[in-house]
This record gives C-alpha cells, structure tokens and sequence, in this order.
RNA sequence: CGGGGUGUAGCGAAGCCUGGUAUCGCACUUGGUUUGGGACCAAGGGAUCGUAGGUUCGAAUCCUACCACCCCGACCA
C-alpha cells in the first residue's frame, strides 16, 4: 500500500472530545470516526487492525473446537420475553418496532437466540457438548458512552455459548474457554489477568473477568505477581489439564477496586509481590447452568431417557474494544507500537524523497515489490515531505517495523529499525529475514 | 438519569458580553526553496456561524424552542 494512497486523515491537532490516548490516536491516525455517540464508522487502518484481531480471536477459538456461525444483530422481543429478559434488561436496550407494530431489538447479546436455536435443532445428549460462536456487532444503549471504541453503544463482539448435559462437563467446557481466552491475550501480545468476578445481569455462579494491564485502565487491580508465572505452555489440552490450569491461576490473589480489602492483600500476598496497577476489562466468561433453558424449555434426552435441562455458559471478547485497550498498553511517548500479529502492516519503507533525486524512492519501490512477492505486507511511505514530519507520522500509525532510506543507507544496505530500538544497516537479504514471521 | 458545558471550514481555536455580514493556526491546491524528528516563501480554494422561529434597518452576536455533542457521577465486552 501507498501511504499517498491509504485514507489515513492523520491531524497534527488532538481532537477536543477525546479524553484517553486510545481514543485520541485512534482519531488521529483516522481509524475511526464518530457518527454519533458511541457509534463509529471504522476507516481502512483501524478496520485492518480490528480484523486482524477477530481474526486471531477466531483462530483461538476454532483450536478448542467452538463452531462458529452468525447471528442476526435484530432479533424478536419474543424470546427475550420468554427469558424474561426483555423487561429486565431495561434502557440499556434498544427497542425497534418494524412496520408491522412487531417489537424488535438490537441484539445487546445472544443467549436468548442460541438457546432458542439450540432447543430446535438438538435432542440428545449424544451431540453434547457443543460449543457455539459468533463474532457480530452488538449494541448497549450505554447511558453515557465515553472513552471512544473502549465504552461506545455498538460495539464488535465474539460471543460463545457452551452446551453441556451436567455442571461437571460445562465446567469442562469453561476451562477450555479460559484456556483459549489466555492464548488468545498472549497472542495479542497483551498481559491478561482472569479474576474471579461477579455475574451481573448475565447470572450464574461461575464466571471470570480477563482484564488487561494497562496504565490508563478503567478499573484498579489488586494482585498477585506470581501469577504471571503461570505458564500456559505446561498445560495440555485435556480437562484434568485444563481443570489444574484455572485452579493455579486461581490460586493467585486478583482483584478489582470494589472487592479489595487491604488486610486480605497483605495477608495472602507477600509485600513484595503486590502489584497495584489498573486495568482493561476485555473478556468475560460465566457458567450459568439453566438461566436460560430453563425460562426456554431447552432439553435434551438423557441417557436413561428422561429429558433434562442444558448447562450452559457464554463467554465474551470484545473485539472491538481490544482495538483501544491495545493502545492504551502499547502507546507511548507519542510512539506507537502494535503487536506484530495486529499491526496495520507488517513493515513501512520511508525513503528520503527529494525532487532532483529519486533514488531512494527507485530503491524503495524495488523493496517494496520484493517484499509483497515474499507476502510482507508493506507500507511505502511515497509522499514528499520532510523525513522529520515522515517520522512524527510514523510514531502515530505504529508499524512496529520500518526500512529508512535516507543519508545512513548505502548502495545495498538499509537502514532497518524495529520501534523502540536501535536501528541495524542491513542488506535487503537480512530484512528479509527478521520479518519472516 | 441527575448536575455542568459546548456547537463558527476536515482539525484546533478567536469573534458573542458591547449587533454592522467571519478571523487565525494546522490541513488542502499551485509554484519555488528545502529534506534525519511536526520546514520556509509566494499565491489560492474551502463556512447555509447546529436547526427553526423571533426582536431589529441589520443577527455568529440578543430572545425562545428544538437538536446534537462533550464533561462529572451510578452500570457494562
């Protein structure tokens, strides 16, 4: 891609309304733009990144055998009625009628949607368990939306449900969840802590928050050090792996603000491993059992030949939220620096660029040609201006890779720098070799 | 939802108090000079001043209503 020809509105000025950094470069570097409140249009560059974590997301997903499929984003206030949800769920809820007078909503989640899917299309227990998922935009009349994408009404989610026919085997299925939940914030080069949380008007009696470590976080967390040294890589995919897995992380003291008490700290964790820091909620899982199959009459056989209600859990991403609090943990001093398996491109060639001389843009071009045959997603920086204005740009868009072509390159040697480090001269050979992924 | 505030060009602001038909910086266009950390010079284009109504010879400015957006608080991926 040409930066002369990517739609990337990149403004010197930081935009009035936009109080957190997340939200601040995402304007900045035109990833997004507000429609209304709390409702974004998502321009190429930030619709690349967002993407890109769906994507990861969806990966995770797929390894612990989710299936994924879409669901509408209007559903009927039917089954929401049914569930007894449609009066609980309140303002939060936007509330459509179609031309009809037929009372519609947009789907603030799918519980109600799955199950009725589920009851219709499953009979026995043979074909559990199941895990179910789609990655769908959702809407939450928020009654104040702030901070951009972080707390905005419509909002990208992948939501999951699990379908079991015993609390013991949904409990199965929950680990596996939590487990795919840490690989996916490992994958995303993020630093995840689950914490037992409440269940809030989802229900049930199991249920963990992942919240993100991030400066700027909206909630503060009280926890343990050691329990990032939890590594996943000592566990297997098996359920008495898995179930060893969430009993260590849980063993570990992780709280938010509203459930910390300070003689609880300093009794379970030593002094010097209690970390204070903030947080980002980005996942929530919950095992709720017969919430909602219960109210839908979702039943499968048994066994024995009975009919017994489904255990079910639901588990959340936000998607697009990640976008932002990727930010608020990466983005630094003006200088920005995605994760590698997110960035908008993999690597940015800036050439000095001058009217008499366009060597280094002959040059540029060839690195660039060179590297879309090896599948590197490059930007090329051809736009006349300043290399000092070049840079400033670059600090913002936050290609973690860039290949300068200017007074410290020579005949066949590049300036190659990763952001944040010293940059090497290196030969075209050797940069390629550093992105192969 | 309660409290506060703001709407002027793509972005950031001035002008409003004290009415006389819109100013500045960035960005944009053209030409020239520059070219390693947010350049310089010259010329240029772009605004129904949030919307509607009212007062007035005359409204961005005063009045009324509406709309939108933002901030502070209680809730959420």
């Amino acid at each position: 891609m040409l930066l002369s020809k990517l739609l990337i509105p990149i403004t010197k000025d930081l935009p009035a309304d936009a109080k957190i950094k997340s939200h601040q470069l995402m304007l900045r570097t035109g990833m997004i733009r507000q429609s209304s409140a709390g409702i974004y249009s998502w321009l190429p560059l930030g619709f690349k990144v967002m993407k890109k974590i769906e994507q990861i997301v969806r990966e995770e997903q797929n390894k612990i055998g989710a299936q994924e499929m879409l669901m509408p984003t209007i559903q009927s206030a039917d089954i929401w009625k049914e569930s007894g949800r449609y009066d609980d769920y309140g303002e939060e809820m936007l509330r459509i009628k179609d031309r009809q007078g037929r009372e519609m909503l947009y789907g603030p989640t799918n519980e109600e949607l799955i199950t009725e899917i589920f009851r219709s299309s499953v009979k026995s227990y043979k074909s559990l368990p199941q895990m179910l998922y789609h990655i769908q935009w959702k809407f939450r009349d928020e009654v104040r939306p702030r901070f951009g994408v972080m707390r905005c009404r419509e909002f990208f989610m992948k939501d999951a449900y699990s379908f079991d026919t015993d609390e013991n085997s949904a409990k199965k299925s929950y680990n596996k969840m939590f487990f795919a939940y840490l690989n996916t914030f490992k994958r995303l080069d993020l630093q995840a802590i689950p914490m037992a949380a409440d269940t809030g008007p989802i229900g049930g009696d199991l249920s963990h928050e992942f919240v993100i470590l991030a400066e700027t976080g909206e909630s503060k967390i009280y926890a343990d050090k050691k329990i990032f040294e939890v590594n996943l890589k000592n566990f297997k995919f098996d359920d008495k792996s898995l179930e060893k897995m969430r009993k260590d992380f849980s063993s570990f003291y992780a709280v938010t603000d509203d459930k910390y008490k300070k003689d609880e700290f300093d009794k379970n964790v030593n002094k010097s491993n209690q970390i204070i820091t903030k947080g980002i909620e980005v996942g929530h899982i919950f095992y709720f059992g017969d919430k909602y199959s219960k109210p839908l009459n979702c039943f499968v056989d048994t066994k024995e030949g009975k009919k017994d209600l489904v255990k079910m859990g639901s588990y959340g991403i936000g998607v697009s939220r990640l976008v932002g609090a990727i930010i608020e943990a990466k983005y630094n001093n003006e200088i920005m620096k995605w994760p590698k398996a997110v960035s908008p491109f993999d690597v940015v060639i800036i050439p000095s660029i001058s009217k008499n001389n366009n060597e280094n843009m002959v040059k540029a071009s060839k690195i660039y040609d060179e590297l879309k045959k090896q599948n590197v997603d490059a930007l090329l920086d051809d736009v006349d201006e300043n290399m000092s204005i070049k840079f400033k740009k670059h600090d913002l868009i936050g290609v973690p890779f860039q290949i300068i072509l200017g007074s410290k390159s020579k005949e066949n040697k590049f300036e190659f720098k990763e952001v944040n480090q010293e940059a090497k001269i290196l030969s075209l050979e050797e940069i390629k070799r550093k992105l192969k992924k």
